[in-house]
Formats: C-alpha cells, sequence, structure tokens
DNA sequence: TTATAATGTTGGTAGTAACAATGAAATCGG
DNA sequence: CCGATTTCATTGTTACTACCAACATTATAA
C-alpha cells in the first residue's frame, strides 16, 4: 500500500476526489514536523527549567488542571506506568512541590495535590512560555491569530482521536 | 484562568499596544501546549514505529535531510552529545540502517550514509506519517490547508531562531 | 468469611543521555 | 621536521526514565 519510494500510488488514491491534497499534505508534513521536532528538542533544554524534568513538569500541569489526583489518574493523565508515576511523584515530593495525602474515601488510595510551591512554580513556567508565544504572535493580525489558533486546536483534538484510536504498542526500540 | 492569576505584568507590558494580544496568547499557548503535548506521548509510543526509537527515527532523518554526515555533524543537528550520537548509531548500524565509512579526507572522521534498508524505513515512516496528515487535512478546504501550513511553517521558523538565540542550559533535573 | 480485585510501593532491568577520559589523526608554530 | 595543541570518534561511568513483576494493604464480591 505505501512503498513509497514511489509516489504513484499516492497519488492514484485519492488524486480523482481532492487533486491538491496530496501537495497540501505534504507542505503540512514537512511544516508540522519541523514544528514538532523544533518543540520537542526545546523540551530537552528549556521547558523542564528551575529544576524539575519534562514529566515533572507534565505532572505539576495535570495538578493544576485536573485538580487533586490520586496517582493512578495521574499516570493515566500522563500515558505513564504507575511506577514511574509514584518515582515522579517521589522527586516532586522532595522538592516541596507537592505532598501525597491518604484519601479518606479508600485507604489504599493517595491524593496528589500540589503545595504553594508547586502551584508558583507551575505558575512561572506558564508565564514564561506564555511570554514566548505571545512574542510569536507579536506580529500578526489579531484575525490571523484567532485562526491559528482555531487550527491549532482542532488539529491537537484530531489528532488526540486518532492516536487514541489506534494504539499499537511499537517502540520497544534498542 | 489557569496559573496566570499572579502576572499584573504582563498585562501592563503590552496592554496599551495591542488589546487583544493577551487573550490571543493565551488561546494560542493552551492550543499549542495541548497539540505538542499529544504529540510528545505520542512520540514514545507511536513515531518509533517499525523497531527504532525517536532519537534513531530523527537520525535516519536528519541523513536523508542532509545527505551523509559526519559523527559531529549529525550531532550537532540533533542536539545530542557525540558520544549519545555514537551510540544511536551503533543501534542503526547493528540493524542494517546505516553503515559508517570513514572519511577520505580526514581519516578522523567517519561518514554516516544510509543503507538502502535505512532509506526504506524512513521513506515507510514517512509515508505512514504523511498518510495520517492527510487524513487530518483531508475534510479542510484546500485555501484552509494552505494557510495552515505556511503558519505552521512560520512558527517553526520563528521558534528556532528564538530557541537557538536563548540557549540557556537549564534542566540538569532529578 | 474468603476470594478476588484494586491501589500504591519497591526491586530489577533495559534504554537514553550527559560528562569525562582516551586513542587516533590532523594542524599549528617554531 | 617535531612537539604541542586541537579535533574526531569511541569507551567508561553515572544518573535518570520507564517498563514489568512482585508485594503489602485495602476494598469489594461471592
Amino acid at each position: 500500500m505505501k512503498s513509497v519510494a514511489t509516489n504513484n500510488q499516492t497519488q492514484l488514491a485519492t488524486a480523482s476526489a481532492d487533486p491538491t491534497l496530496d501537495r497540501d499534505a505534504m507542505q503540512f508534513h514537512e511544516a508540522l514536523s519541523e514544528l514538532i521536532r523544533i518543540y520537542q528538542f526545546r523540551d530537552r533544554k528549556r521547558i523542564c527549567c528551575h529544576d524539575i524534568s519534562v514529566t515533572q513538569c507534565y505532572a505539576l500541569d495535570a495538578l493544576v488542571r485536573r485538580g487533586a489526583l490520586t496517582l493512578n489518574e495521574l499516570a493515566t493523565e500522563l500515558y505513564l506506568d504507575k511506577s514511574t508515576a509514584s518515582r515522579v511523584l517521589d522527586a516532586l515530593e522532595r522538592k516541596d512541590y507537592l505532598v501525597r495525602e491518604t484519601d479518606p474515601e479508600d485507604r489504599r488510595a493517595i491524593q496528589v495535590a500540589l503545595t504553594p510551591q508547586g502551584r508558583e512554580l507551575h505558575a512561572r513556567i506558564e508565564a514564561d512560555l506564555l511570554e514566548e508565544h505571545k512574542r510569536l504572535l507579536a506580529d500578526l493580525d489579531p484575525e490571523v491569530r484567532q485562526a491559528i489558533s482555531n487550527l491549532i486546536g482542532r488539529l491537537a483534538r484530531e489528532a488526540s482521536e486518532r492516536f487514541s484510536r489506534v494504539d499499537g504498542s511499537c517502540c520497544k526500540a534498542q
């Protein structure tokens, strides 16, 4: 179906229905790949500022967005193993960014809650990112900004649906 | 909403010049964060299909885009330490996706070149991604597709400039 | 009550990535 | 030309991440 060394097949697949789709998709693919690539590398060196890692940052963010969570909920939210999530919490708890509290309704479970320091760190990181994004948007027209946000939001939603549907566990790698 | 309860200064900074920028930037920030987040998690489990990791995939991609490279060039391209890049090559060479060849002009250096298998794997991965992106774009108008690609390309370029300029080595983490 | 399931923790293992040190080859200065 | 320095790639070491499996504790079902 998709041995692409040649591009005849993909053309055949959709050319009749939508002649520009292939070219548009190619352009989109190149642009998005580059964007993802840049942000991914940036993540390693910049998002995780102040003294936390990328995963820890996502954990903080999840706790701000969703409020106090149990470890299982957090692990699900972050697509992590619960043991990994537990260790992520260890690190954040050591730095006083959150606390584990036993759930009064289910004494097996814990409620993970941010401390003021954790909330403050998250706010600082968010503010930094927002500032960056503001600079990126500054010289665009307001209606273009709106269009971008809408489109990116839509992309995110569609991507999310697609990825959650498929879920083949690839990448054991080595 | 969100974390930004704290910062009046960002409002002061630009409110007079551009009244919608703050709100637009906020929306953009949320949309983009979500997109990045989704792609980042997907990376871990899906891009790296077939039998290679994310980093290995980027290495393949760099070799396709830039042709044969020395290890140093590749490490720079991937923002990796030389030693890490060398081990990435180990893995890919073991799977016969590339070969190391001594550079005839500098016998300290190696030229890393893809094998036919490596090229074919890259083509297959690209084709998969392209197919996904095609599906994402399929129900958008052609002019909207163009606008998206242009905007994303621009975002990538601006982000790239910004990130390469700053380069504070954060994230020692733990 | 006992059996089963769920929650979170810990141990073990593998992979990733950085820093440091090394060997080998090229380059520079005298 | 020769020694010192620099550059290129690799190996050793260390730290972190993430997965699986096993476990103690608690909840729920039979």
